[in-house]
DNA sequence: CTTTATTGGTTTCGATCGTAACCGTCAGTT
DNA sequence: AACTGACGGTTACGATCGAAACCAATAAAG
């Protein structure tokens, strides 16, 4: 495993940008998975979706899948799930049937606010890791590429 | 669609740093991989894989593992793959039969110069539309990231 | 030597994924 | 009314994935 000198031609991926951010990001994704999957059997579709509605408190699939970045089908699969475990019950709009809105129930609800406490302590955690400048430095370099990116909204 | 507001239990999961940082890493993924699957029909871990022995000239497929973080089965099906276009050969060591010795054939040194350089391209582009200013302090992010967090190196 | 453990690499198998087709509903056109 | 297209959400299906079992070869222990 000699590294080959002297060539224009070779790329070093340890120091290409889309490999480093990608690596970063499932590691410390593979980390704060295991807080979930650990505790509550759940997949990263699942703690999204859960996230998601306790945070708005009534949403809609397709919403939660714009506000997530997740696949229409991963949601839906999400949802079937989390209702299975009674986490979660639907409505259908009373103006529009194709429409169900999502609500936790409440023992949802607990298991939400047991996750979002032990997501806010891995964050404290992680930025405690990476230091102050580091993780500060972390955020602008991501709000750069939310900046510039993201396709913007559409309206 | 209504947020929550008044509660300290709520998470905003658009401004949780494991969220933020795999949702960056995934689209910049995958504006990358549209160069190379567009031109050679090739997935990410043969992409991966090609790079590493691009980078190395001669390697292994347990130190590809290693150097570009892909599960062994992942490096040995993109071997395979990359074999069956006759981009690589295997030379299997003199001494210990069990190790292969991974090499480009010139036909693969061709793909990998050329998607080297596109991968430059890409890199410089994206530098670009982050700003310089973004772009450094995202480096210096995955630099925290890559010295806090990763497992020491075994020895 | 023979036995046992470990290693590099492959294969099997069940789980997860996204594309595309689909279903029911709604909106617009005629 | 009937037709057409768009939309919210689900399902079918092939592709990809990783854990674990596996295979052949080497190393370690006796």
């Amino acid at each position: 495993m000699q590294e080959r000198t002297g060539s224009t031609t070779i790329l070093h991926l340890e120091a290409f940008l889309p490999y480093r951010l990608l690596r970063a990001a499932e590691e410390v994704s593979r980390r704060f998975a295991r807080h979930y999957k650990n505790r509550h059997g759940m997949t990263r579709p699942e703690w999204r979706t859960l996230a998601t509605i306790g945070q708005f408190g009534s949403i809609t699939a397709k919403q939660i899948g714009e506000h997530s970045s997740m696949h229409k089908t991963k949601v839906s699969r999400a949802v079937r799930a989390l209702e299975k475990r009674r986490w979660l019950k639907r409505r259908t709009d009373d103006l529009d049937r194709r429409i169900e809105h999502l609500e936790l129930t409440p023992p949802g609800k607990t298991i939400y606010r047991e996750l979002a406490y032990i997501a806010r302590v891995f964050e404290q955690d992680l930025v405690e890791q990476l230091g102050k400048s580091g993780a500060h430095r972390l955020d602008e370099g991501l709000t750069a590429i939310e900046n510039n990116l993201y396709p913007e909204p559409r309206r």
